[in-house]
RNA sequence: GCCUCAGUAGCUCAGCCGGUUAGAGCGGCGGACUGUUAAUCCGUAGGUCGUAGGUUCGAGUCCUACCUGAGGCGCCA
């Protein structure tokens, strides 16, 4: 029966002297066995490149050319392996049933292929149709889709060259998170979704409760007594996994967060969704020269991760993005392509400048002389509004922007106070296209000044007393920031709406599948 | 929440200053071809022009309201 299959392969080296009995769990076997035969990853096959083997592929059709030429995908890789099929002697009820989106089971020989276009591909001696797909009832045609009818099928839209790319990478930017930080030794800590804190300072938040909604048990005074609610108080989902890191970072010294965090804000924007994923360092003994390190080098590492590990993905959304300019005006197309971009990123450092400096740069820039801003830059401790973020660093820097010691008035109340009385030792970071992609700080550690600014900021001090106790007992100085995940995404991808870049994206209004 | 733009076939879009029977490509269906690369060729079906009013001899086209979508702004990650 020739020569055992990859897979067979990968198994021997997975379980040693257990090769044996891998190598008899074949097709033919597996199949007579009514085990499911194993396969092969389409992946694998090509990065192989081997040739002369028989083997096993299953996946779903993308095309099916010339009654003869299966693309099949299998999601491993944007790449489709061809296969061939003998349509002069096979059943004409089969050929009727590859369709696009058909998924399918193909054992056969992998050889050199005869055509252009791919180097290797299979010639199909079984196929197995394990489910029909309606080619009239199936949205999915073999040509360009717009993003926005694919939202709408986005229990679909996997099924795409451009979905399915985009979801690769995250998962690979995920895992770079995780990578990055387990070699510096952090530890990941899993800070709660469930909060009965409603101080976290960073929005409106969704309520969590098993009360009747329409007859909730009453206090005396008129008011829904949660005392009745499941947790015995009210409680929301996170908004922010900060606080409860601050308590891991005081004892394990450096922690991070990866975990979904849920905003109630009427946001209805291309970078912010209701329900999203954030990374959150808190690192103990260090100041905010330290963070902004950490935050750039986190950066890179996860974009040289992806340029290393994701090509053939990139290179596609790449020319996604070319196409996509062809029909704008000259001015308006990038300057540099997706990978340039990217490496352009590794290859500069981030321009660091305070909040002091930047307004400096503002007040005496052509579009704020010209009154080209909506809002004009005039004096210090103005918040900046996004066109001055993008003209930092669109315009002015033409590269990420780190800007620190804000205002402390338009900071929360865990910042750092500086020795000038007047700026936090905060920090953001600012992508081209994105906007803020990191926020974060040296936090606040003596107790009195942290007290203070709680009550100037009706932050009810009582009920954080568990917050404060960090700064009574063993305080030290410590930093951390927020990353959101979905938004580095959309810079690593070079997708624009945040929507298209998580799964089943939550929104105001929408929440399907 | 505010501002701007859009909604025409299953999908992507054209439809001029309001004018007579609503257009294309892709997809579907039927057929031909058979080493194709979003295959190609021939034929064919498919539309209450987002919804409801209004102006007009006449509305896909103009006006009003609503619905849906996109982009920008605010809030932020």
């Amino acid at each position: 029966m020739g020569w055992p299959n990859t897979d067979d392969f990968w198994l021997i080296g997975r379980v040693g002297r257990h090769c044996l009995s891998c190598l008899t769990l074949r097709p033919n076997f597996r199949k007579r066995q009514g085990m499911m035969p194993r396969r092969t990853k389409i992946a694998r096959l090509l990065a192989d490149g081997n040739t002369g083997f028989d083997t096993t592929v299953m996946g779903w059709i993308r095309t099916f050319r010339n009654n003869q030429f299966i693309a099949l995908n299998d999601g491993s890789t944007l790449h489709n392996l061809q296969v061939v099929v003998d349509f002069e002697n096979a059943d004409a009820e089969l050929l009727r049933r590859l369709t696009t989106g058909a998924a399918i089971r193909a054992t056969g020989a992998i050889v050199a292929s005869q055509g252009k276009g791919q180097a290797l591909e299979m010639k199909a001696r079984d196929i197995e149709v394990f489910g029909e797909c309606d080619p009239e009832a199936y949205p999915l045609q073999p040509k360009k889709h717009s993003l926005e009818f694919l939202r709408d099928i986005a229990h679909l839209r996997f099924r795409t060259n451009t979905f399915g790319a985009v979801f690769r990478v995250r998962h690979h930017v995920a895992w770079a998170i995780h990578d990055f930080f387990h070699r510096r030794g952090f530890v990941y800590l899993h800070s709660p979704v469930i909060t009965g804190s409603d101080a976290e300072g960073a929005g409106e938040m969704f309520r969590v409760t098993t009360l009747d909604p329409i007859n909730p048990p009453l206090t005396e005074s008129g008011e829904v007594d949660f005392k009745k609610d499941f947790f015995g108080k009210a409680t929301n989902l996170t908004v922010s996994g900060q606080l409860e890191a601050e308590l891991g970072a005081l004892a394990l010294s450096e922690v991070y967060t990866f975990g979904p965090t849920f905003r109630a804000e009427n946001s209805n924007t291309t970078r912010h969704l209701a329900e999203f994923w954030m990374i959150e360092p808190e690192v103990a003994f260090v100041d905010l020269e330290d963070n902004m390190n950490l935050a750039e080098d986190m950066l890179k590492h996860i974009i040289r991760h992806v340029l290393e590990n994701c090509g053939d993905d990139i290179a596609l959304l790449e020319s996604r993005l070319v196409e996509e300019e062809k029909n704008k005006p000259q001015q308006e197309r990038s300057a540099m392509t997706l990978r340039e971009k990217l490496q352009f990123c590794l290859d500069n450092d981030f321009a660091r400048v305070t909040y002091t400096e930047a307004i400096d740069i503002l007040r005496i820039s052509t579009p704020n002389k010209k009154k080209k801003f909506r809002f004009p830059i005039e004096e210090w401790g103005a918040d900046l509004q996004s066109e001055h973020e993008r003209y930092l660093v669109e315009k002015h820097f033409g590269r990420p922007v780190i800007l620190y010691n804000y205002p402390a008035k338009i900071k929360a109340f865990y910042m750092r106070l500086n020795e000038d009385h007047e700026t936090v030792a905060a920090m953001d970071i600012l992508f081209p296209g994105i906007g803020e992609i990191v926020g974060g700080s040296q936090r606040e550690e003596r107790y009195d000044v942290l007290r203070q600014k709680m009550e100037a900021m009706h932050i009810p001090v009582e009920e954080m007393s568990w917050y404060l106790d960090t700064r009574r007992f063993g305080t030290v100085p410590h930093a951390g920031f927020g990353l959101g995940f979905e938004r580095l995404i959309l810079f690593v991808t070079g997708m624009t709406n945040i929507r298209d870049v998580i799964p089943f994206p939550r929104f105001p209004g929408y929440a399907a599948f």
